[in-house]
DNA sequence: TTGTAAGCGTTATCAG
DNA sequence: CTGATAACGCTTACAA
């Protein structure tokens, strides 16, 4: 009646106190018909401050409510991109799993750069999300290790929960998929199809899940009861660093090679790109597997033989693992898809 | 000394105040070294404040300094989806950007589902973000317009900022890239490779950005002084929807095709299995072309012709004007790539 | 320069 | 069932 209304310049939001007084009521009574859990408010005031709220276009207060109650209904979601396939379809299942239980997702971005990892990890601390979740980076030895480890366990000590998606390099919950196995199974696979000399391209970074793959492989391809020649590189962990690498070798190596194995379905791309600009095609002359399985990537060709990861099971094993301890680390299986890229060999 | 230390349970996180208490300085002193800006602090206070901080790993608590301060150095970005490539560019241009400017970015997915824009809009302004971006739906009719508008214009009252990209339905601030005129582009260049008779798959959902790529394209096709035949189909807005389309067309209709112009890469890769499945080479048979050009899709043969937008001047323009507003509308560039998936017709 | 005191918007405790 | 009142962790006048 009184207020001096429509002035220009940013009004200050509405807040609850804004509400009560309209409808009113007291605050706390407001806040509990707007937020509380029991329904321990008579219908007259309960409508009352409803269309207080809606009138004013009333919005709690996140930060307030988060200081308020202590905990905070998010779960903060550190990756190393997210332009890239692989880890766009994770973070997508993260968020899909997320908003099921009712659980905001905060993402940063390591960007592949190692000491981000730990300053990230500072940083989201300070949202006080009910957990961290580290996705993907994970290092042979990690660098930083003994920071972030602490930091992680000062997080854990107040409450907070740490879930690592593949990666076993820190004392944490993990939930992991077989890199090792599917990589095993997939050279089992391919030894039977007839291939024995194979070239794998790992990574020059050294990445604790990228060299179980290759070892997987490694071990996989030695199994087998033919005699297998299986050569290792370890290029740049990129699509270009495959495809150099393959520029980089000589006529003799590649004709000796039956197959390329790239330790990700990207690389594996690279490979191919590399292997046609040297005038080979695909699978007639040489063979190619990747490994992820990344969907966006149905449309090459030829379809790609790879190793798929059930990244929906992982999503949920790891939100649910992020909500409460669940100590059993399980493993999500990762199982190999044979199509045209490998074809059976001297038919 | 004193304290009982070592027990079991979430204990506290370390405060302000533990750090105020160990330095033995009072609070706001310590959070002057910790946070404030100007360095009115003795040294000797400085140096005992920020080991105590380090011993004692302390966090600010994000939440509070919102609360505390008003204000957040956080943009929220609402988009469509993560899994997408192209929105999965979009994200990780933006997030680069900010990052460059020192905010946070907080990621809200619609997943195509209109409602969800108006509640995840009331939802963000609850974390009293320092701009909302809007990013990609947009409906030609905007089902919810009406209510979608007027929170947002609430939110611009109290202080934030709305962008949006590509997307003119609403009377915010918008980085546009020229969906009409990049369509436009590329009908003419085609037309100038020969190409009469074409096929545009555009978008049964109603989104504006993409019936102007119809429209851009149509127009340049009917621009070129040759008389073209342009017949435009309303698919899902899929991957599946384009194919379908395409395995549903007569085989009259598809003899009759030169070239077929899908509004997203994505499409056109769809239309692509299914022109392979109707026993259709391309491009010796037919031509495809798609919008986009997304880098995930380097990999896909023959490569394909589709227009290219440059997404880090979009995110460049985006963040600008999330920080401070500013009225000139850029609109950036999006200009054809002819691939070898639109060669030139009748040699 | 430093500390005291008052807020920021919300929830939780505890009388009425 | 409701409403004072005290937190929550931090910042920002204002006084010392």
């Amino acid at each position: 009646m009184s207020e001096p209304q429509s002035d220009e310049g940013p009004r200050r939001p509405v807040t609850l106190d804004d509400v009560a007084l309209r409808a009113g009521v007291s605050q706390p009574t407001a806040s509990r018909v707007l937020n509380g859990s029991a329904r321990k408010v008579a219908e007259s005031y309960r409508t009352k401050v409803l269309a207080a709220a809606r009138e004013l276009g009333y919005t709690p207060n996140l930060a307030a409510q988060v200081i308020a109650r202590g905990s905070s209904r998010t779960v903060a979601l550190i990756i190393s991109g997210i332009s890239d396939p692989y880890f766009s379809a994770m973070a997508a299942a993260i968020m899909r799993q997320a908003e099921a239980n009712d659980l905001r997702v905060s993402i940063a971005v390591t960007d592949r750069r190692v000491d981000r990892e730990l300053d990230l990890v500072r940083e989201l601390r300070g949202q006080q999300p009910q957990a961290i979740i580290l996705a993907g980076t994970g290092y042979v030895d990690p660098p930083s290790g003994g920071e972030l480890i602490a930091e992680l366990q000062r997080y854990e000590e107040t409450g907070g929960r740490v879930v690592l998606i593949s990666r076993t390099d820190l004392p944490f919950e993990t939930v992991r998929f077989d890199n090792h196995e599917g990589a095993r199974e997939l050279a089992a696979e391919l030894a039977g199809l007839g291939y024995r000399r194979s070239l794998v391209l790992g990574s020059a970074t050294p990445l604790l899940s990228m060299q179980q793959r290759v070892e997987g492989f490694v071990a996989g391809m030695a199994q087998s009861s033919a005699d297998t020649a299986t050569e290792v590189a370890y290029p740049e962990f990129t699509w270009e660093g495959a495809r150099d690498h393959i520029l980089g070798l000589s006529d003799d190596e590649l004709q000796r090679l039956q197959l390329v194995f790239a330790i990700t379905d990207d690389m594996a791309l690279g490979a191919i790109a590399g292997l046609r600009a040297r005038g080979l095609r695909i699978p007639e002359d040489i063979a190619v597997a990747g490994f992820d399985d990344i969907t966006t990537l149905r449309d090459v060709v030829p379809p790609l033989t790879t190793v798929h990861v059930a990244l929906d099971t992982v999503a949920e094993e790891t939100i649910k693992r992020a909500l409460s301890p669940d100590g059993d680390v399980r493993t999500v299986p990762a199982s190999p898809v044979v199509r045209a890229s490998t074809p059976r060999l001297h038919g």
